[in-house]
DNA sequence: AATGAATGAGTATTCATTCAT
DNA sequence: GATGAATGAATACTCATTCAT
């Protein structure tokens, strides 16, 4: 049900030195799950406090207020959905070997994000939600994306289109076109239909094929 | 700012009559407005009532609880979100005319669904946000979605697949691209990045190009 | 269910005129309904209208405020209460006929009150809830008691003390004696333990000779 | 005017280990003194959270309900109202002791519940009001006779029958005379005419006196 | 560090009452 | 006379947060 790994993660990012409270761990995940079935707006500290088996004080120990808490979940969260693209050698590896196709990068993305997403799902609900209320959500999330990510996607979308691979539409488009594609996906797998049947290998090799044709130059 | 056509199309689905209290418009003009801004549960029906300009004893003159105006709100929307597909003699309008293509198809539901989501953007975000946590108006989508729409879709995809128009994978993937695509564009032009310019004439054309080349039947 | 005699003797109190409008009597029939079985102070004028159907306005139309509505069902019961004592000619009666006796008397008044409870008690636990709470009740009940009815039976508790039939307590305390045993007789029987099977004739015959017994004069 | 003694029992009753908060003593000091005044309906939680100088939210801390701080008021007082008959060993030393007389009972018990009354007033005044209103307490306190009282008291009528003290009406019929009775002599006393002069000594054996004569077996 | 009692502002909802129709 | 929409104060109860222990 608890997903360590995704706390033990969400942990390191708030505390460098490792000191991981127990209490802490706690409060986390009882917060990480009910904040992402009922919303943070709905969700209560004395709510929390109980699933975690802690006082309800002791969260205001942590965490100096309730959107203290949700920021420590959002805010890492935050550079982890960009972070493919944050790598400092994300766009020079796409570049540097020659037989490096748009697709192999369209299918590390897909599948990248894919693992990361079955990993972190109850955070990136809770992100999805909140980003829609919170200011400050949004700030952080657009600075990341302008600053470190924005550029780089750029890059590799004209790198591709001068190799004559991709379509000449304006990178915007081709950008909102593939990731609306990659996300949608994603979003259809986890969210709306999560307890269908997936053939994941053979759906995700669709998806691929589809924005690669949907992307193509065309031959004239 | 408020989009009054909205709010007497919620109140003509509430009222049959017509009978719309100057009062009532008052209220849900304020609720839609409020809610799409903080959210259901971040809103309190004080300030409802303040911004609406009555006193919060009038608010539940006309709607029993809170959730009751949330429900009277969302529920109409929910048929209107699907409401293209639910007409009689949609599917057969699509069908009867021979030289009929997919791509009238898409062009007409692209262009149909971006002018409904600009004019009822407010309330589409608040379904949005909501339908995560009640699973009442889950339960009512699902209903509506398995029974009046699903199947009409099924039929229209299946008839292209027939006439060779688009790609033979199965109807779901076909269906989950196209509409994935569809609300992406949608979903970026109105609520991730409103206030860019946009030229919606080209990018809604960039769209549909990039649906049929993704769907094109492999001519091989 | 309703018992119209009762209610057609609370308007006739009301509306000296007898002009009795259907609503009334539906709202007091209401009012004595839900009173008796909630209290006074938990019932809401809006659950009145409701069970009366009438609208909540009407109410307000014929009783000033909630409260009026209370003391116009319990004053008229105030003096019907204690009514036996207050008619003019009755001590006269009591006195004249030298053959009373005092068995007579109290058999008379027990049975006179047996019929007057078993009428009205919904009105009487009104009453006896509604006394506790309200200064003015009490005070309009202890003036009539005062003046009416105090007197009146000192001179015939005294009247049979002095023709030798019973104890020479003092008239206070053989007053509460009977009065608390009349009154506990008819709290047990309608109140306490009214489903339990009661064989009323004997029931009141034993009362009476409790009561005759209790109070006779020591032979010495 | 506050009865500490009987807040403390009510305390005690509620809290094993003696750990009586300062607080919550003076919000049932609080709630005792204003729901015997105007009765549980018409007390607000403000009113008692204000008379007993706490927030309002503490009241809610340690009773989770209204309804929960009534009943934890009123059912200690259940078990108390007929405590000296569920004492074990009580029917045991009414007959062990060959010259113990109906009359020594009376007087034990009439003695008894006047020094009850007497300290536990205003308990006892909720009590009454509130069983009237509230289904649990009624259930409770049916339980409680049934099962712990009832049998004791028939056992005592029954062996004084036998002894020939009283007469042979129906056991039922002489609990109901003499309980009447006494209750009648105590509601007369604490509420009906609390401020008039009493001597108290002189009205019990009065009243002791009315019952053992109304009661007496007739010798002939 | 951890607790949990205490707070008082805030919540959704109900209330008795008014008044234009 | 009767209605019922409208009111705003009041209600029971919850909340995030503080702080003495």
């Amino acid at each position: 049900m608890s997903q360590p790994d995704m706390i033990k993660e969400l942990l390191l990012a708030q505390d460098q030195d490792g000191k991981l409270s127990e209490k802490q761990v706690k409060i986390l995940e009882a917060a990480v799950e009910i904040f992402s079935e009922k919303g943070y707006a709905a969700t209560s500290t004395s709510e929390i406090a109980k699933k975690a088996g802690v006082a309800e004080g002791t969260i205001f120990r942590h965490y100096k207020t309730k959107k203290d808490l949700l920021m420590s979940i959002v805010t890492p969260t935050l550079t982890k959905v960009l972070a493919p693209f944050m790598a400092r050698d994300f766009v020079k590896k796409v570049f540097e070997n020659d037989h490096n196709s748009f697709e192999d990068f369209i299918r590390l993305l897909i599948k990248n994000r894919y693992e990361f997403a079955k990993k972190n799902l109850p955070i990136i609900k809770i992100f999805l939600q909140e980003i829609a209320f919170h200011e400050e959500i949004r700030e952080q999330y657009k600075a990341i994306f302008n600053e470190q990510v924005k550029k780089k996607f750029f890059a590799i979308i004209e790198h591709f289109q001068e190799k004559g691979e991709i379509t000449d539409l304006p990178p915007t488009t081709v950008i909102r076109l593939s990731i609306t594609t990659v996300i949608g996906h994603l979003f259809t797998r986890f969210i709306v239909l999560p307890n269908q049947d997936w053939d994941d290998e053979a759906e995700i090799e669709r998806t691929i094929e589809y924005i690669m044709k949907g992307l193509r130059k065309d031959e004239r």
